[in-house]
RNA sequence: GCGAAAGUAGCUCAGCUGGUAGAGCGCGACCUUGCCAAGGUCGAGGUCGCGGGUUCGAACCCCGUCUUUCGCUCCA
């Protein structure tokens, strides 16, 4: 085997955008104005993909687990919500980078450094007053004379000794937008960066009006939104984006056991919808994050290489612990089951273990994994052949009807099937072109199966089924398709390993 | 954000160091056909990413800009 050369893998890739495009699963968002840096759209089949994943997630959640329940949550939240989770602090930050070392650093840090060496010279005076300019300077949003600040001070970077700067600009992670018609600071809201905090603030909503016994968990899917500096990997990293994410709320102390029985299952379900288990694996935080006791990623390997698709966190009580100081509302639970003496557990703030999913990098890992080119046969006979090999639950069509010419009553008898099986499948009709390329067009949108209707059909009421992957045909009676499909897709198939 | 490359029809691409656009596939209608991208006829579709500049004249040269891809960087 050949080097696996940057070329193939950017060239895989790039046939993966370019099908995403060409058969409506992806688009580049106002592309007729040249697109949006990092957003995309989800075409017809895209939403259908994306839908059924989001489904099935959503039912592995609350379906099989009768102590998780869902919400749904707006995106607009009060602003300290962003308080209580470190958002605002940790993300407003002035950078500027150098050009000969290409490193990045926090102007402020810079400068904040350059005055410590000025004190530490003995000149605490011209330190101090550094400090202050800086202060002025940032207050007034003044990025341009922060930096004229670094230049006149003749600061350099460590690595490159140099002081050939960029311009200083603020790193916002969040958007930020009005709520009413004045704008000043304190109509500022935020669209929610992330969407555990809906879940958090909602923590005792959910448990008192469902009686929810700790431990229990609340699963949520939507939209969030950060404004990442730089957008790469197609739809791997964008700037309005989807999670699926659940919160279990556990006894202090019990979280690691839970953290490692999700972290198993969470894998498994990966593997339910089609992903073959030598391209997923763990990727185990050495570096936590501020909130987090334990964190593992579930990593797929793209053909970009092995990157997060899920990330599985022990969140402590940081969050409720947060909003409860911040809101000065308690955000307790009264746990009634008894400890090894006999009393009960009592009052206490739960800890949380998160799994969250990126919606759309699922998307695009099943996506990446489905897409096939095979080549067959040799010399004049070879044939190359492109198809999504799709597990059939999460395709966007499951079956393609076709009558194999559009006369003789064909038609009127693939459309009897079609609507014997619209109301349980998301079928599709045609009878335009010869029935190979009929094939060949839903074997590139992932269909798993064609049914052709041929002049047999009209004396015996059987049809052909054929199957994607292996395109052999099979003689079935129309009264056991319904069966036949509803076995190939149904969520029991795709969980019995759960 | 830094660096590099690219952008011409729905897709893949040609286009002579300047003379106002082409192919294949695809798409639509009709005819012929009927089991894995079939043949024929006709047809639709492009201010060459966008904006300036140079020139008698720009898809082509220059500047800027947007978008995408790649390598760094970033990713609580």
């Amino acid at each position: 085997m050949a080097e696996p050369k940057l070329s193939d893998t950017a060239s895989t890739l790039k046939d993966i955008i370019g099908h995403a495009k060409e058969y409506g699963f992806v688009f580049p968002s106002s592309e007729i104005y040249d697109g949006l840096q990092a957003v995309y759209d989800y075409g017809q089949n895209g939403v259908e993909l994306k839908n059924n994943l989001k489904s099935l997630w959503w039912k592995a959640m609350t379906m099989l687990n009768d102590n998780v329940v869902g919400i749904d949550a707006a995106i607009f939240m009060h602003p300290l919500t962003w308080k209580a989770s470190g958002h605002i602090d940790s993300f407003n930050d002035p950078m500027i980078d150098n050009r000969d070392s290409q490193k990045r650093y926090r102007a402020d840090q810079l400068l904040e450094a350059k005055a410590e060496m000025y004190a530490v010279e003995g000149d605490a005076e011209r330190g101090h007053a550094l400090l202050q300019q800086m202060g002025r300077l940032l207050d007034a949003g003044a990025l341009a004379g922060v930096r004229e600040l670094i230049i006149s001070e003749n600061i350099a970077c460590p690595l490159s000794g140099t002081t050939n700067w960029t311009e200083v600009r603020q790193f916002n992670l969040m958007f930020s937008t009005q709520v009413g018609a004045v704008s000043d600071d304190a109509s500022t809201i935020y669209l929610r960066p992330e969407t555990a905090q809906g879940i958090f603030v909602n923590f005792l909503n959910v448990q008192k009006s469902g009686r929810m016994k700790i431990p229990f968990g609340i699963a949520q899917i939507g939209k969030a939104f950060r404004n990442e500096i730089v957008a790469r990997n197609f739809i791997f990293r964008m700037r309005e984006f989807e999670q699926m994410e659940m919160q279990f709320f556990v006894r202090p102390g019990t979280e690691m056991d839970w953290y490692e029985r999700w972290k198993e299952t969470r894998l498994r379900f990966h593997k339910a919808v089609g992903l073959p288990a030598e391209k997923l694996k763990f990727h185990i935080h050495d570096k936590l994050a501020h909130y987090a006791n334990a964190a593992v990623d579930i990593e797929y390997e793209f053909p970009f290489g092995f990157k997060e698709i899920e990330g599985i966190h022990s969140r402590t009580d940081f969050d409720l612990k947060n909003h409860q100081e911040l809101s000065k509302k308690k955000q307790q639970y009264f746990d009634n089951d008894l400890d090894g003496t006999g009393k009960p557990f009592g009052n206490y703030i739960p800890y949380v273990v998160e799994t969250s999913v990126g919606a759309d990098r699922l998307f695009l890992a099943v996506l990446c994994n489905a897409y096939t080119e095979e080549t067959n046969g040799e010399g004049e006979e070879r044939k190359s052949r492109t198809y999504l090999k799709f597990h059939p639950a999460v395709a966007p069509v499951k079956a393609a009807i076709l009558p194999l010419v559009k006369k003789d009553g064909l038609p009127e008898k693939a459309r009897e099937i079609q609507n014997l099986l619209k109301f349980d499948f998301n079928v599709f009709y045609e009878e335009r072109d010869s029935i190979g390329k009929r094939y060949t067009r839903q074997d590139l949108i992932g269909t798993p199966f064609c049914i052709a209707v041929d002049h047999q059909t009209l004396t015996d009421n059987t049809v052909t089924i054929r199957d994607r992957d292996t395109t052999l045909q099979e003689r079935v009676p129309i009264s056991e398709l319904r069966a036949r499909i509803g076995h190939a897709v149904s969520m029991e198939r795709v969980f019995e390993q759960l």
